[in-house]
DNA sequence: ATCAGTGCAAACGATTTGCACCTCG
DNA sequence: CGAGGTGCAAATCGTTTGCACTGAT
């Protein structure tokens, strides 16, 4: 997927769209991020790295340009409003998310895959005839080992 | 779990906090909605039906308040930025979203239990060892019947 | 060349906070 | 009565938008 210095080349970025020097940038950190990421995130692992000014407002763009062409997921974390951002994989993980410490804990596994194996198994729900999947979201809300001990 | 004049009677509320008249209200309109709601939302049932105010800012700190006591949890739908809030129950719901028109399907079932009876079945997963788990939330994502057609 | 993409600054909406007053327990 | 809750207005924070300019195709 990446040339051997390290940098991307041109036909390893998918879909048709322009790929300006920023969008490649965009599109490189959400490929080597290990978790979803917010606008700010982004944006602060692109400015110091080089002397090049970007605008937040151009991430914004960037990231909605990126979500209409199904490129990225936009999601927010529980307890948080902030808007975080990650690639459409074809395996996406999931998390289990403590309550106090906002620990985000990666499943192994996906639990959804042990019942419906593709979209559209288990179709006796109502209303959802017809309804596509083509992702899902699954978070488990507790506390970690840590917090346990301080919480009543 | 109410009073036969349709009104809470104290011992309805759970948890020794000070209940004040508005956090009353603020809970009462929790229990009765079908779905998570936004604080701007909780605020437009509580103004237009009485002449007395209520500060939006209140009602933010009321929900901080009930968040703290696990009373409600948190929560913004993917594709928007705007908080969420509903009662922590026995049992919730979950929804089948659509990417296009954002119409929320509920699912008749949740899909966990088929798998994980209670927290802490599968424990297999790593760094889960001593992970509490006391809620959960899954959505699907894709297209609905409608949108369907419309769609490329 | 041309039209989409970008930077900047101002606009916006959602949420938070400081402060004086009021109320539950 | 006193600690904590509330209303109001101003402050903040994340996100969006208008505009003139730059750059990819």
């Amino acid at each position: 997927m990446t040339g051997m210095d390290g940098s991307k080349t041109t036909k390893d970025f998918p879909t048709e769209i322009k790929w300006t020097k920023q969008r490649k940038r965009v599109y490189e950190i959400l490929d080597q991020a290990s978790e979803p990421l917010s606008a700010a995130q982004i944006h602060a692992r692109l400015t110091p790295k080089e002397q090049e000014t970007y605008a937040i407002s151009t991430i914004y763009r960037i990231l909605a340009a990126f979500e209409g062409k199904h490129l990225v997921d936009k999601t927010a974390w529980m307890g948080d409003g902030t808007g975080v951002y990650e690639l459409r994989r074809d395996s996406h993980t999931h998390y289990a998310i403590c309550l106090d410490c906002h620990k985000r804990i990666p499943l192994e596994h996906c639990p959804l895959h042990m019942t419906m194996g593709h979209p559209h198994e288990g179709k006796e729900e109502e209303g959802l005839e017809e309804f596509q999947v083509v992702s899902h979201r699954i978070e488990l809300y507790g506390y970690c080992k840590d917090c346990r001990k301080n919480h009543a």
